[in-house]
RNA sequence: GGGGAUGUGGCUCAGCUGGUUAGCGCGCUUCGCUCACAUCGAAGAGGUCGGGGGUUCGAGUCCCUCCAUCCCCACCA
């Protein structure tokens, strides 16, 4: 290690296999260190911007994250290489539920309750929790290779981002855009809050469809209601029909009992009943079923709420009470068969909803809670991804956006939690008046009484999340930061949190902002296990990226999230794609080593441009199609396409053949020729590293500053760009055909069974326009194709006929090597060949002889044709001739 | 009920705005430890792109339809 630096210089250090754990923490906290991650308003340069998810302060790394964070990473690096003053803003979501949840379990082992300790001492415990496991997550998000501006990081409790959640609430509730109101909501009764409507998920499952009779009170009539939860029937306040339902015509208006409770509901019409299901009669619970609790507004039917918070059954249960929904529901239907008011039990499966934190069922209930009235933000929010100022990648999840958005319903912010953002609602006990403001108010200004007590609840985590892109860079305040980055760019993230978080960050940063909170949406799929399965704790299947990093290392890790799957679609994890990747690292450092240890003595200067033989320019031309390619699709977001092209590009034409080809003047006597190889397998693999690194951060660092001539760091060097000079079309055709040729010869053997160790004299007949090629040619013949002398000639003169020999553009290949002969056994080669050629044939003239294709298609593909056909006849004419000298 | 996705060699998956001899990796067969790499090299076998119909000079790539699998939303008690 260079005591000057830091870092490794040349091939030292360097044993034949690559060992990611010398590497990566390292170079990461030299990174960190340097101050390349971090970001600042540079008015030379346009601004980049992405903030990242902030994953659950108490949470830890899962494969979801490692894919989320490498793709932003990707563009980060891609983004700061090219010019772009680049900010990755970090940080972390306080996840009211979930760490509430588990700061309420810690006490739970001590005996405790949240009531037992009190608000005060309950959030000191929290805050606590956060100190404790707040930094795993983002020591974890370093391991990546997360290219984050830690000096910037964020949490969405801080005093900034409460600021920011406390006025945004405060002028909504000004304009009249909050409000507060008895509301049916979805209650968990385990998290003991209520929930939006995006924190139900829904779950089939198996049940029971209860019919139930409803006499008289005189018994003169009767009436069935067919229910899935017979325990609401504690709450029922009435009997619905439709009405045009002539079944019930005559009993609308009148009363029935409630079976076991004895209360006389009355039956009411409303068209919400559907005359064709079941019995077309519907019990009625206004207080814990959002249909019924419509059909109470509008029929005046009271509302009766007969649950605890916790999902118990309360003290208008009567004899139930204490019982919870579960209990209840299986002692009420036993009472119901006994008395006789059962009708008849039929199985019937249904969506349950449940919490999505904790799996429990929701209980619709209705309660007191703070809503936003979404229209007047979502609408905004919805024309700014119709117009296209906001566009998503892959674009069909705009339908999934427009769908949610188009029938957004108003937004339920208050939880009864205390770990969050407490709501900034004071109520006078004096008076009743409520006070909204960003400061505690001392008195009330309606009736001066200092008697004033806070709202307990805490807002919605999604509240303070979806301010995150201009909480973080300042706002409220009128920070450089918000100026230069807002909007911020590219916004990445899994397609489950569309309605979660990038809905509400649209909505909210066209309110707080006036301007949309990020240009693109780039939404990714899950990580899958082997099976296809979705990872959960539940089924054990989860894979810990923290293991693969230390097996495997981070850049494999990220390689295997990256290739080989499209944007937008859920992906397997597999070991075996990770031991690919791995191998690949394995490769790029051992080519690395190779030109590493050849580079002898001397500096390496520029590439002589005049030295270049038909190996160098192929190469170059090469290289030139890859920065173009790898570049153009990392811009259309299409990252898999990028990183599998500069795999290609490495593995097979720069290590199968480029270095092979490099070889015979790397060992030549050559100097000069020796030098010009070695600046250009440089210069070639440098390019390449920059072309990887945004994939790969790790070991290209490592090898690209081992280089001569390279720069501090790789990650602040500039993205490579392609270079007219290294353009060389006709000479990189030329050496296509020769690789060829090379191909062919290696089949021959191979199928002769002829041992590497047998060279042979190959003679190359050519015309004397490809001369020049096929003496350059040579010495790669001599070193891919296991000949021992090549000579160049125009004429067949002397030559066996019954050699073996391949046919290609440039030339024919002859080896005389008697022993080899087998005529059958090549004659059967060249007959392949000659079917192959006039299959080609047959379909390029039947293609150039529809009338059709000449007249319509365009020129290009017409030219093409014809090229392709000429040649084609050519190799056919050459072949053929081929047969015949063997027959002769 | 509405919307979307997927179906390509034994396996996992790429194939952009229609024109490639249909690709990669794994696996398989046969060689090879030549001084970067056996976490390797060379050669090879193996798909006609879920079925059917259509548009087009031309379709894996567009349209229709059917089949299969999956996801999201809504939720009729």
């Amino acid at each position: 290690m260079c005591e000057h630096c830091g870092k490794q210089h040349g091939i030292e250090e360097m044993p034949k296999t690559y060992d990611p754990s010398t590497v990566e923490d390292r170079l990461y906290k030299h990174w960190e260190q340097s101050g390349y991650f971090h970001s600042a308003p540079n008015p030379d340069k346009p601004p980049y911007c992405i903030v990242i998810p902030p994953p659950n302060v108490t949470g830890q790394l899962h494969m979801g994250h490692a894919l989320d964070e490498t793709m932003q990473d990707i563009l980060i690096r891609y983004k700061r290489m090219s010019g772009f003053e680049t900010l990755w803003l970090p940080g972390t979501d306080h996840a009211s539920i979930a760490t509430e949840v588990k700061v309420v379990e810690k006490l739970a082992k001590e005996g405790l309750t949240k009531k037992d300790i009190g608000r005060e001492a309950f959030l000191e415990r929290a805050w606590d929790w956060k100190k404790e496991y707040g930094g795993r997550i983002v020591s974890q998000l370093r391991k990546l290779g997360s290219s984050c501006d830690w000096e910037r990081e964020r949490f969405t409790m801080d005093e900034g981002c409460s600021k920011a959640v406390v006025k945004v609430f405060v002028d909504l509730y000004k304009k009249g855009w909050i409000y507060r109101g008895d509301r049916i909501v979805n209650w968990c009764p385990c998290c003991k809050t209520a929930l939006s409507n995006a924190e139900v998920e829904f779950e089939e499952q198996p049940s029971n469809l209860w019919h139930v009779r409803y006499d008289a009170p005189d018994k003169s009539y009767s009436i069935i209601c067919a229910t899935t939860r017979p325990e609401t029937i504690l709450g029922d306040t009435g009997i619905a029909v439709n009405p045009n339902d002539p079944r019930y015509k005559d009993i609308v208006g009148k009363t029935v009992v409630v079976p076991i409770v004895g209360r006389e509901i009355p039956i009411v019409a409303d068209e919400y009943v559907e005359m064709d299901f079941g019995t077309g009669a519907v019990k009625i619970t206004p207080s814990h079923d959002p249909n019924d609790f419509e059909v109470g507004l509008r029929t005046g039917l009271p509302q009766m709420c007969v649950f605890t918070e916790d999902g118990h059954i309360n003290e208008l249960g009567g004899k139930y009470e204490g019982l919870t929904a579960k209990e209840c529901r299986r002692v009420f239907v036993d009472d119901l068969k006994e008395c006789g008011a059962l009708v008849k039990t039929e199985p019937y499966t249904h969506n349950v909803g449940t919490c999505y934190r904790c799996h429990t069922t929701i209980e619709p209930m209705v309660s007191k809670q703070w809503f936003v009235e979404i229209k007047h933000i979502a609408e905004p929010a919805l024309k700014a991804v119709e117009d296209g100022r906001i566009k998503f990648v892959p674009e069909r999840y705009v339908q999934t956006y427009y769908n949610w958005m188009r029938n957004i319903r108003d937004w339920c912010i208050s939880r009864q939690l205390w770990w969050g953002h407490q709501i900034p609602a004071w109520y006078c006990e004096d008076c009743g008046e409520t006070i909204v403001e960003e400061e505690a108010p001392h008195a009330c200004p309606k009736c001066g009484s200092a008697k004033l007590k806070r709202d307990e609840d805490c807002l919605d985590t999604w509240f303070s999340s979806g301010m995150w892109p201009f909480s973080t860079l300042g706002w409220p305040e009128k920070t450089e930061e918000l100026k230069y980055y807002y909007p911020t760019n590219t916004l990445s993230t899994g397609y489950d949190l569309i309605f979660f978080w990038i809905a509400r960050m649209i909505m909210f940063g066209l309110y707080a902002m006036d301007d949309i909170p990020f240009d693109t949406v780039f939404i990714h799929g899950m990580v899958r296990d082997e099976l296809g399965r979705k990872m959960s704790k539940s089924l054990g299947n989860g894979i810990d990226p923290l293991e693969i990093i230390r097996d495997y290392g981070a850049d494999s890790l990220r390689f295997s999230l990256t290739s080989g799957t499209a944007a937008g679609t859920d992906m397997r994890y597999s070991q075996k794609k990770v031991e690919a990747a791995r191998n690949f690292c394995n490769k790029v450092y051992n080519a690395s080593r190779f030109v590493l240890m050849n580079l002898g003595e001397g500096e390496i200067g520029e590439i002589d441009m005049n030295m270049l033989d038909i190996a160098d320019k192929w190469i170059l031309h090469r290289l030139n199609e890859v920065v173009r390619d790898v570049t153009a699709n990392i811009d259309a977001f299409d990252l898999n396409l990028a990183v599998d092209r500069a795999y290609s590009f490495i593995w097979t034409e720069f290590c199968d053949w480029y270095i092979e080809m490099a070889k015979p003047r790397l060992y030549g006597e050559d100097e000069a020729a020796k030098q010009n190889v070695r600046a250009i397998l440089v210069k070639v693999l440098s390019v390449s590293m920059k072309l990887l690194h945004p994939f790969m951060p790790f070991i290209t660092e490592d090898i690209y500053t081992r280089l001569p001539g390279s720069d501090e760091t790789i990650m602040l060097s500039d993205w490579p760009k392609v270079n007219p000079a290294f353009s060389f079309e006709s000479e990189a055709d030329a050496m296509d055909q020769l690789m060829d040729m090379v191909r062919q010869i290696r089949n021959i053997r191979a199928e002769m069974n002829v041992p590497p160790s047998r060279r042979a004299h190959t003679i190359l007949v050519t015309t004397p326009e490809n001369e020049s090629l096929c003496t350059q040619g040579a010495q790669y013949l001599n070193k891919l194709a296991f000949a021992s002398t090549v000579e160049v000639r125009f004429d067949k003169e002397g030559i066996d006929k019954k050699a073996v020999s391949v046919v290609s553009k440039l030339g024919e290949a002859f080896i005389p090597m008697n022993e080899l002969i087998d005529v059958e056994k090549e004659l059967e080669r060249l007959e392949k060949e000659r079917k192959r050629w006039e299959g080609e044939v047959a379909r390029a003239s039947g293609k150039l002889g529809n009338q059709g294709f000449v007249a319509k298609a365009p020129e290009k593909v017409i030219e093409e044709e014809k090229a392709k056909l000429e040649n084609a006849r050519e190799m056919l004419a050459k072949v053929e001739a081929r047969i015949a000298e063997m027959k002769a």
